[in-house]
DNA sequence: CGCCAAACGGTCCGCTGGTCCACTTAACCC
DNA sequence: GGGTTAAGTGGACCAGCGGACCGTTTGGCG
């Protein structure tokens, strides 16, 4: 058996209750027993169907993230297959800030629940390979996987909503440091004075 | 009346034993009750004095923070005054990448607590304020103050302790990216081809 | 030495995420 | 279509947290 038709109109429920909270309050306010209360369930119902609470806002991203997935994938280039390294490399990352962008709330539910959320998510894996990829297409010298970290770090939603709203650097200007970091040339690695 | 003298000596006990914690055990394990316990006072001790858990691990960071700052002031150069742009710059980052790696324990504990407390606090914008004065100087005509944000997240504990601890990259891997990083020529800042 | 404000600390509180278990109900089979 | 059954349900419950409260203790000073 599947899965029970109640079990079904309760998934969807909750989903959208969950997406529909994050979005119009304020993040800290948004407990299991409000998502339960306002999907009018239980908590145990929404925690049996998720796991956790950190399942629950996965399982909200999770169409999102497929779309992108796939538009790397399938999609026209360059964000999809086709185009040079460079233009490759620049429509990934428009596509990554847009996606944090919208989906900034959920996102940093996420972080701050567990240490390294951010990071340790099958999905996050995924889009650093990518971005490691795609850069290293364009710096085959460099140490594209930490440039990759680097660049994905800079894209934390909490960084661009700090930088956004407290710092009150306009979003364009924030898109442009991103494209700008990643296409700088590293030339060799081994340039730094240090010791 | 300055302090009392029972006062002081839990003042110093409380510090003692806060950073001893949370140098030897799991950042998560360690609660104010434990704290307060360990260090033979109640809790309501703890807060009257640092108002609350946060303003305890700042309280530990707090000598540790003046020491580098007073380095930067009047110390040897190229740390302190003195040397070329880029040794500055070069110094300051390996500055700060000791600092974070000596505590990134008590810094983690930090950003953990409250959204953007990783920038917020003023000690980071000093940090921040001083990484833009040594990336302009190097980097005149480049957006610094988004580079300096950028190099900073990527000096975050959480970060470098995850690249480390779970990509398994060495410490002087993350140094050294971080120097190059630094180093780079950003030339015109609008040369990225994105729409 | 005695006063008193400052310091103290254990109890209490509200809130959280998550568990438990008696009850309900949808789905399948006859 | 009705009975059986296991999946689904939900509210009471739990342990843990940070922090507040307030009666008690204690150090410093006249």
């Amino acid at each position: 058996m599947a899965e029970r038709a109640d079990a079904a109109r309760n998934r969807v429920t909750i989903l959208a209750v969950a997406e529909e909270l994050y979005q119009r309050h304020e993040p800290g306010s948004i407990t299991l027993a409000r998502i339960a209360e306002t999907a009018g369930v239980g908590k145990a119902t929404v925690l049996r169907r998720f796991g956790d609470l950190n399942g629950l806002v996965e399982a909200v991203l999770a169409p999102k993230v497929a779309a992108l997935r796939d538009a790397l994938r399938t999609g026209a280039p360059p964000l999809g297959p086709g185009g040079t390294p460079a233009a490759q490399l620049h429509a990934y990352l428009d596509a990554l800030f847009d996606f944090v962008l919208d989906n900034r709330v959920l996102i940093r539910a996420l972080e701050n629940r567990r240490p390294h959320a951010y990071y340790a998510n099958s999905a996050s894996q995924f889009w650093i390979d990518e971005l490691d990829r795609r850069l290293r297409a364009v710096h085959p010298a460099s140490d594209s996987k930490y440039l990759a970290y680097v660049v994905f770090t800079a894209l934390r939603a909490d960084v661009v909503e700090y930088l956004n709203a407290e710092q009150h650097l306009p979003i364009d200007r924030i898109r442009a440091g991103l494209h700008n970091l990643a296409a700088l040339d590293p030339g060799s690695p081994s340039s730094s004075p240090a010791g």
